[in-house]
DNA sequence: CTTGACCTTGGAGCATACTCCAAGGTGTAC
DNA sequence: GTACACCTTGGAGTATGCTCCAAGGTCAAG
């Protein structure tokens, strides 16, 4: 697994070849070389590149958030504090998506709960009846 | 308050004028009628309907969703249950965002509490070490 | 009668992460 | 020598929900 063209890596890394070019316009990852006819190459390393972006990407940093991370790992300067706070930020974003959507369901279980349900018209559902309420009209 | 400007009727809802506009490309509103000079009017059941589609966004429902939402609203034949239906769908989904934001953050929790910080490189930090390791490589 | 706030339309741009396409060159198998 | 899979570039399209812009018409105040 010396070099390999782009097809071979996008194979052996489970994305397509297109991922693979779009994360170059963005700095992700860079071909080692090209073939006298300009094909792009890769090796072993390039293939660990992918993968280290298929798991941040499954933590949930952003690509914009990976070329921080691959920046990092490539600067001499880099601390462990540095991922860390990374990290930590990250895990303060997850919380506050997760208790977004947790006060969301909430609504919306409450809601559902006092829905009678069947054939009943929909002025008889809360769910409408709130959707359509003037309680807070206002403002912003 | 019996007619208004889109101008009036944004400041009224909270929104912009080109939200309204923008809610009209998607048949989610309809001005009442226009002035002769093309001005579009609105009035009070104007202000409901983005008021209901305001709250219905609070409540995680997508701009298409809304439009099958008011579809309902708008048809004779819709029932409680129906509601009921679409209500119950987004409850799975929310509780699967969850779910989801939850393991991603259990992972970084994880990698969090087993990173020293500190002025320690890079290659002490279990975050960088685990972006790079080769336990899942392959495929899809 | 001019200023300034407001309105019109059509279309472009932003952010995110791809995905697809066209037109053409390359590489290998038969 | 000719299929056929693969590669190149540049650009457009998808989905979501706006937001902004230009060029121009409208309306009320002073």
């Amino acid at each position: 697994m010396a070099d390999m063209t782009i097809g071979q890596l996008a194979r052996e890394s489970g994305v397509r070849t297109d991922t693979i070019r779009y994360y170059e316009t963005l700095k992700l990852i860079e071909p080692v070389g090209r073939t006298s006819s300009g094909y792009r190459l890769y090796d072993a390393t390039s293939a660990a590149r992918v993968a280290f972006i298929k798991r941040a990407k499954a933590l949930g940093f952003k690509l914009s958030e990976i070329q921080s991370l691959l920046e990092l790992h490539a600067s001499d300067g880099g601390t462990a504090q540095d991922m860390l706070d990374l990290t930590e930020t990250k895990i303060i974003e997850a919380q506050k998506d997760i208790e977004d959507l947790m006060a969301m369901k909430k609504s919306l279980e409450d809601l559902a709960a006092a829905c009678p349900g069947g054939d009943l018209p929909l002025s008889d559902c809360p769910i409408v009846t709130f959707l359509h309420s003037h309680h807070n009209n206002e403002g912003k």
